[in-house]
DNA sequence: TTCATTCTTGATCAAATGGTCAAGACCAGT
DNA sequence: ACTGGTCTTGACCATTTGATCAAGAATGAA
């Protein structure tokens, strides 16, 4: 009895290896061009592999999709959870502005392949959103909600602070292009940085 | 000799009225799924043509997709030109966002073929962005800076506020799937407007 | 009606692309 | 060195898709 059709439980250190560089090549290559627009040959040869070798250790052009996006939505969400309700609120927001505004920046691609999921319909990851993603936010906001009734910030709807936070910060990672077309090329991060929680959080 | 090459300069009734159809129907289509996703057979199923019937009208795909975009920029960038120095600073950005607001509402897919052409590195809009629309957000923050230097609003930096009001509108549009997950769907216009001109505007 | 021009389409093509397969190379435990 | 499993690849296949073309249908000005 062999155990040939699926791949085996226990991952080989070269399976390891190759995968995660593989993912690294796929990240890039579905960022910049989409899920359609990307090619499995622009992966493997990114990665540095034969077509039909990357197909070895992703059986699917869609399962790698997906293992990139599984592979960047917990990173993608962690500074959210760490809000915490005890401590001075717009330091809290600031803090995650920051955090959020620094992930995008140092990660466009994963910025982008998200933002591009998304734009179309979130196909791969609906479920996601209305389930672990819809869970954190309602918690959130809830302490948001939580500062308001102790008269620590001013009244806001937390649902639409923490859309405007997710859109801004993004955009400086999706629009980098447009930006950079106005601005000029390589904005210092911190200029951004006081000029967004200047604008985000001065309401409050 | 005969001028069959190069369509004629004068365009045909039928012509017009099929053009817009085309336009109307591939607008959907590439928004829906990206210019590399979109195939020509989808578009002209859905405007009601064959595919050589399409082609008469538009010879290649990307002339079909750069006459829809080129269509939409116009129109996207109407509401930031009637920004006016000589009213209120704040009843004249509330009513920018409100207008930029509902575009993006009621022209979603406009609004994220254009976020998806940005996306992708704008390769059809580049010329554009670093044209006429430079030129553009250069004379309107001008304007912002003017308010802020008559001490009609706080120190701002307006290069930043305009990409926070272009970032926070869109986002509703653009990425609607995840707002309605989270918030349910259908979410009232008036509503969003008066909490993100309260964040955006807030600080001035 | 006439007829040149415009419009429409079935058939077809070439290239791109996701995916398969058999055969061989490599690796690790014995 | 032997051997079973893992890894790698050249060759190949089926489908999709952008684009062409010749031939026929509709249109409109005279």
């Amino acid at each position: 009895m062999t155990k040939s059709q699926a791949m085996p439980a226990q991952k080989t250190r070269i399976q390891n290896q190759n995968e995660q560089i593989i993912l690294d090549a796929a990240l890039e290559v579905f960022s910049a061009f989409g899920y359609r627009g990307a090619t499995v040959d622009q992966i493997a040869i990114k990665a540095g592999f034969s077509k039909p070798n990357l197909l070895y250790y992703f059986r699917r052009k869609e399962e790698i999709y997906v293992a990139v996006l599984e592979n960047t939505l917990e990173k993608w969400l962690a500074p959210l959870r760490s809000l915490n309700p005890d401590n001075d609120p717009i330091e809290e927001l600031s803090a995650y502005i920051s955090t959020k505004l620094e992930l995008s920046w140092r990660n466009p691609a994963a910025s982008k392949l998200f933002a591009n999921e998304i734009l179309h319909g979130a196909p791969h990851v609906g479920k996601y959103l209305k389930g672990p993603l819809k869970d954190l936010v309602d918690q959130k906001a809830a302490v948001i909600n939580f500062w308001v009734a102790n008269g620590k910030i001013k009244h806001i709807d937390p649902y639409h602070l923490i859309f405007a936070i997710w859109a801004v910060t993004q955009h400086y990672a999706d629009f980098s292009v447009q930006v950079e077309a106005l601005i000029g090329p390589k904005p210092e991060l911190a200029t951004i940085k006081q000029a967004v929680i200047q604008i985000l959080l001065g309401s409050l």
